[in-house]
DNA sequence: ATTTGGTGTTGTG
DNA sequence: CACAACACCAAAT
């Protein structure tokens, strides 16, 4: 059997969230099976590992991750990411058609794009104020900043002590731009995007992109792939007709400044592994995993 | 199985 | 302007 999980894939120790708490125990336990999959782990041995009851820990992981550890394991098996890429070309295809004219809808979250004018790319941001503040979600915490003309950055920290690496790793695509922290502002906007109860058609929702012409071509192909499903980096260098761009492709992705929003982790390796994630593998893992759960719901 | 060589774009000095 | 860095990939050991 090939492996899903090639020694690129296994990353060094991240910062770790307050220890006892839900996210810990959850993070330890995808951890484990992200480890351990090729011996389908029972849930007692997975339970065992994180220190609660299977009972205990069969209830919180469906709550945070929507479905069972049992699930979970099938849902990062090399033969299921293979799944996901299956017919991938006519993923991209087929939404092409069906999306494109106007601000329409793009993606399940129902995003309507703008990249920013010329000018305000070269000014960086001069002039623009950025709201931001820490919120709670299924995967950690997520830093969420918003510009007048809607959501602009969305990032992922793992606890205090990696909050100001995330705030700067954001703030540095807006040189010029003032900031200010403002929870109540970005509440509404986190509530949104981690609730797929509130992804309706009616009221998009709106992001503003910057970065260079080739990194918003590459963001626009990734909005256009469905929940559930997934791509390749080569097959995204296919579609912008530059067939040997596979490795530009990859660092323009991993530059996307509203991650989740812009489905960057639905990209994996031409061979189903899982290649990186700028906010960790193991979060790539949870948000896919997640939304194997999703199917149906949405 | 592992290595190597060819890639496009970007950020840096 | 050159050069290194990169969330890749296919072909050759």
């Amino acid at each position: 059997m090939n492996l899903m999980i090639d020694t690129a894939d296994i990353e060094p120790a991240t910062p770790r969230a307050p220890a006892g708490s839900d996210y810990d125990a959850i993070r330890r336990a995808i951890e484990f099976m992200t480890e351990t999959w090729r011996d389908q782990p029972s849930l007692e041995r997975i339970a065992d590992h994180v220190g609660l009851e299977p009972t205990r820990l069969q209830k919180l992981f469906r709550r945070w991750c929507g479905l069972s550890p049992k699930g979970f394991v099938q849902a990062i098996t090399l033969d299921t990411a293979r799944d996901l890429l299956r017919d991938s070309a006519s993923v991209l295809d087929t939404t092409y058609e069906v999306g494109l004219s106007g601000p329409g809808r793009l993606h399940d979250l129902f995003v309507t794009h703008e990249a920013m004018s010329p000018g305000e790319y070269a000014s960086r941001g001069a002039g623009v104020e950025i709201v931001w503040g820490f919120h709670p979600c299924p995967f950690g915490e997520a830093l969420v900043m918003a510009a007048p003309r809607g959501l602009a950055g969305l990032a992922f920290a793992d606890g205090d002590d990696d909050r100001p690496a995330a705030l700067a790793d954001m703030m540095k695509r807006w040189p010029a731009a003032t900031f200010r922290e403002d929870m109540q502002a970005t509440a509404p906007y986190a509530a949104r995007i981690f609730t797929p109860e509130m992804w309706t058609e009616d009221n998009p929702l709106r992001v503003v992109f910057i970065g260079t012409d080739f990194e918003i071509r590459v963001w626009e192909t990734l909005l256009r792939i469905p929940l559930g499903r997934a791509t390749t980096y080569s097959d995204i260098a296919d579609r912008l007709g530059k067939p040997k761009a596979a490795r530009a492709v990859g660092t323009a992705v991993g530059r996307n400044p509203i991650s989740f929003v812009v489905p960057c982790h639905r990209v994996l390796g031409k061979s189903g592994g899982l290649c990186g994630y700028h906010w960790g593998l193991t979060r790539k893992r949870a948000i896919l995993g997640w939304e194997a759960g999703l199917a149906g719901v949405v």
